[in-house]
DNA sequence: TTGTTTGCCTACCGAACGGTAAGAGAATTG
DNA sequence: CAATTCTCTTACCGTTCGGTAGGCAAACAA
């Protein structure tokens, strides 16, 4: 069954659609990044939005596993929640593509991805979430504002990602490590700053 | 020559391009919702690409202003950055769409906007940079590293907003609220313990 | 009134999209 | 060796896209 096939597809379905996103990269761009047609990709997956949720579950779930390993690594939530934050950035990092794609589907695709039954980012964002909210504060924080701040930390950690080909182009490579050297202070200045006890 | 219908054509594409994007909002989508014809949309805008740069056009001469404005009124960079930050997250706030359109376009649209000469942000972005870098510091600033915080604030507010109807959607009217009430003290304090003098 | 411009229409075009049908060729299996 | 399965092909389909051609009615100008 050449899973090496497979695997090189999807490959370069990362790299297609970390650049291009889900509507901007055919299925023949995909299959052609590999010199074979886009039938045959078709042969493997069955759609593109197989292909596609295939990917992205597969980012997910990985996710999701580093998630459930912090829980159980560190008990003080607000510690959780600085480690995964880190951890993620340093995840966006190394897995540039994988990065992109996560990113582009929490902005975008959303309702895209929910009426295929592919939005398997929710889990993802309900564990954030909870966390947030075991932190212990004189109020207790809504659902909707623990999710705010959620989408406040990961957007000051990725939109920069997204975007970071645009400033590579800028000043070379000298903006990734800037990110490498900065943000992570950043981050925990950006999250102590909200959750410190009073 | 009807400046009125050309008006509400503007309006009914930022309202689409907001919802779907650039490549996912078509002509046909934007003149039904005025209940025209592709072609009479045509006529007026000659085509989608300069439509859509008619309106990012207008968004990005609108913001510029404002900062040239801020720029005039303080003095001190730090308060400069703090009170445009927190002048984009309001803007943001009170033209939604207008705020969909110009962070789809940070994120996603640039290369194809350079290459048909529509790249209108890049003033408003090293705008930013350069009153980033107009900040005293022990050490001074490279570019990329301006950059990078300047998009680490851009996305501290802006991933949320454009994520937000995933959130209005889980929890109503009451994620935006808790945008309003917790961002601005967020933003200033992420801020301040970037630069805070030491 | 007559000629021109404006605003919008119907009809159409070529290209690209996701997806289907049917089969060739190699490898696997009895 | 014969039968089957797996992988990938060429050929095609219906739809949708941005854009063009040409015309028609109303408003305006002389």
């Amino acid at each position: 069954m050449s899973k090496n096939t497979r695997e090189q597809l999807l490959e370069s379905a990362r790299r297609c659609f970390a650049a291009k996103g889900f509507y901007g990269a055919s299925i023949a761009d995909i299959a052609d990044d590999l010199g074979l047609t886009k039938q045959a990709l078709l042969h493997h997956f069955g759609s593109k939005e197989k292909l596609y949720g295939e990917i992205l579950k597969g980012i997910a779930e990985s996710i999701i596993s580093d998630i459930i390993r912090t829980r159980a690594d560190v008990t003080d939530p607000l510690a959780q929640l600085e480690a995964l934050m880190t951890g993620i950035l340093e995840r966006q990092l190394a897995h540039f593509d994988e990065a992109q794609i996560l990113m582009r589907e929490l902005l975008d695709n959303r309702a895209r991805a929910e009426q295929a039954g592919n939005w398997y980012l929710k889990p993802f964002l309900q564990s954030l979430v909870s966390i947030v909210r075991a932190i212990p504060l004189e109020e207790d924080l809504t659902e909707a504002r623990a999710l705010a701040l959620v989408y406040q930390f990961l957007g000051s950690i990725n939109y920069f990602v997204v975007s970071e080909p645009t400033l590579t182009q800028m000043f070379g490579r000298e903006a990734h490590a800037a990110m490498r050297r900065d943000y992570p202070e950043q981050l925990r200045l950006l999250i102590h700053s909200r959750f410190r006890r009073n």
